[in-house]
RNA sequence: GGCGCUGUAGCUCAGUUGGUUAGAGCGCCGCCCUGUCACGGCGGAGGUCGUGGGUUCGAGCCCCAUCAGCGUCGCCA
């Protein structure tokens, strides 16, 4: 970065071959070492750190004497090459000083609440509350960079394929189920709301219907649900619609898009994403979002326990169930204790239990020792493909609830094993999800996505039949465990969209109400189509290596969807609640008593 | 709403089976220092141990409650 207002520089531009250029530079005061008879300030933008030497002889060294920590300057002085054996080699900038004629104090700073020159760990509330200063860090700034740098090959990979980017509205309409609303009162229309956006879903595609063919759209979603390392309220996501597309032409664009970003952004070439089927992911991983870094796969031994006396096992073998076998590599070099801290650990994942075979050097041990002969352990070994010094960890339950938790005890495993490497990227496509899954509440057919995406080639035959074994045109992308994004084939004839709609239970008055103007659209000549969103902060995210979004993004709320620096949300005076014609039915809140 | 971890100086942390005056590094303040770059040297200030209650002769440490932060389950069509 260098300036482009006369003799102004960045900190990080100035070059031994600069020599003797009469600069101005701007920045903060990252540093200062004052050695009595000269003080060296290492000042700081964005672009980088160039040190400035102020000497006694000079008029400017009074006011050096002064200088604290993230004062802000305005420097004008000479650049010289640094004399023979000073030069430092940790800075792009280390060869050169700046000799200072002129120092102007823009502005003071007080003593920050943390160091700023450092990424030091500090307590994440006060970074958030001052987190102008937490953004001055190396770190963050980097995230951001990158961040700016991902979206802009985005932006460029989408013109490049002929994508337009739209912006769509954020006052929209509430459109019940899925995520809770933000709901924003409308002062026009007493007693009315809009939503925002928890998606440009309906908006995309009725751009499609419109014929833009191919939209884009860097878009902000907003969704009242709890919070998580990777889940903020508010969330960008790369958006992307097109039409008279298949399954394949949405995969190929998106693909693509990622290898594009990874090698601009990170020099990473990507190879092709593997894809699984929904079943087989939960098969193998137990989880439609596998951590494809490392293997470990579950295997279904069933069975070997078909016939056994354990109690345990033998019910649930009875009950259709399956015991799944996951391979701890090293695991034998537990003891008992940890065994049983590993089965608690898979009791908070909704484990009824776990039973450990132990494959010690001096013979099989297992906490299910009187079920588990030398003979069944060995079959196990070989089942998982284990060897000595390794332990098998058992679940055994309904198919379903045995995956979920192997799946997760993978990644448990996984992590143990430092088999997460941070630089590895390892991208799947899942596929071939189930277009309904069963509420647990009522044990109605619920969209499993949402209820525009299609259903797969001659699938529609078993809506009257066999609803739940039908196949949706719907895939997500995964990243290290993460999904990143998912998308499908939307429905685009309106009789097929309004018997989905009756199958999910809405009468004809409250398909009309909530989703009139979409499924109208849609008999005006709706083009197929299909698309996707990713999620940004999420591949930022693990494009820099963080482990929360919070860290990629500039201001975040913490996980009482607070905003500390603001102090959003707060009480608002009456009139403004009159004037909305609303009234708080909110408890009065009790003072608040010794927050730390 | 459940579970787990955490809360001691401005920051990051240590603090023994409950025992006299609660420590360290960094930062901050002052003095000294002309080639440092995590500059160095000397000196100094700075603490309701998150909050409230209890047990005890005595609590940073034990118990109860509560607040806050993070992680996670539920939730996120």
């Amino acid at each position: 970065m260098v300036s482009d207002f006369g003799s102004r520089r960045s900190c990080g531009a100035l070059r031994a071959s600069d020599e003797g250029a009469v600069v101005e530079l701007n920045g903060w005061i990252n540093r200062r070492r004052d050695h009595g008879g000269l003080i060296f300030v290492d000042l700081r933008d964005r672009d980088g750190i160039t040190q400035i030497v102020f000497d006694p002889k000079q008029p400017a060294f009074a006011d050096a004497e002064r200088l604290r920590h993230e004062d802000v300057l305005r420097v004008n002085g000479t650049v010289r090459k640094r004399p023979i054996g000073t030069q430092n080699a940790k800075l792009p900038t280390g060869d050169i000083e700046i000799g200072v004629d002129r120092v102007d104090v823009l502005n003071r700073s007080l003593v920050p609440p943390f160091a700023v020159n450092t990424d030091d760990d500090v307590e994440e509330n006060l970074r958030l509350e001052y987190r102008y200063l937490d953004l001055r860090r190396p770190r963050l700034q980097r995230n951001l960079t990158i961040r700016h740098r991902i979206v802009k090959a985005m932006r460029d990979y989408f013109d490049s394929r002929e994508f337009l980017e739209i912006e769509t509205p954020m006052l929209i309409k509430s459109t019940p189920e899925g995520a809770r609303d933000y709901l924003v009162p409308s002062r026009i229309h007493p007693g009315s709301f809009y939503a925002l956006p928890q998606s440009p879903q309906l908006l995309k595609q009725i751009l499609m219907i419109a014929g833009f063919g191919r939209y884009m759209q860097i878009a902000r979603c907003m969704r009242d649900e709890d919070l998580r390392a990777d889940r903020q309220p508010e969330f960008t996501q790369v958006d992307v619609e097109m039409s008279f597309c298949t399954q394949d032409d949405v995969l190929e664009i998106m693909e693509t898009c990622m290898r594009h970003v990874w090698h601009e952004v990170l020099g990473v070439h990507l190879p092709p994403f593997p894809r699984l089927s929904h079943a087989q992911a939960l098969e193998r991983y137990g989880t439609d979002k596998p951590d494809l870094r490392f293997g470990l796969e579950l295997t279904d031994v069933t069975q070997i326990f078909a016939h056994t006396e354990f109690v345990v096992f033998a019910s649930v073998v009875r009950a259709s169930g399956a015991v799944l076998a996951l391979r701890y590599p090293g695991g034998a070099a537990l003891s008992r204790r940890d065994f049983d801290a590993l089965a608690e650990i898979a009791k908070g994942h909704g484990a009824k239990g776990m039973v450990w075979v132990s494959l010690d050097a001096g013979g099989p041990k297992s906490s299910a020792a009187k079920f588990i002969d030398a003979a069944t352990a060995e079959l196990l070994r070989e089942a998982v493909g284990a060897e000595n010094g390794d332990a098998i960890l058992l679940f055994a339950d309904a198919r379903g609830a045995a995956a979920s938790v192997a799946g997760k005890m993978r990644a448990e495993i996984g992590e143990r094993c430092s088999l997460r490497h941070p630089g590895d990227f390892a991208f799947a496509w899942v596929t071939d999800f189930p277009l309904f899954e069963r509420d647990e509440e009522s044990g109605l057919p619920a969209p499993a996505h949402h209820p525009f995406t299609a259903p797969g080639e001659g699938q529609w035959d078993l809506i009257d039949t066999d609803p739940m074994a039908m196949r949706a045109q719907h895939y997500d992308m995964v990243l290290n465990g993460f999904e990143l994004g998912s998308g499908s084939i939307r429905i685009h004839k309106p009789q097929f969209q309004r018997r989905i709609f009756e199958m999910l239970g809405l009468t004809e008055e409250q398909i009309e109400q909530r989703f009139g103007f979409f499924v109208k659209a849609l008999d005006y000549g709706a083009p197929p189509h299909g698309g996707m969103a990713l999620g940004i902060d999420r591949i930022v995210m693990l494009a820099v290596g963080e482990t929360s979004i919070r860290d990629v993004i500039a201001f975040p709320k913490n996980q009482m969807a607070r905003d500390v620096m603001m102090d959003a949300p707060t009480s608002v005076p009456e009139s403004l609640l009159r004037d909305l014609a609303l009234r708080s039915a909110a408890p009065v809140p009790r003072p608040q008593g010794g927050a730390q």
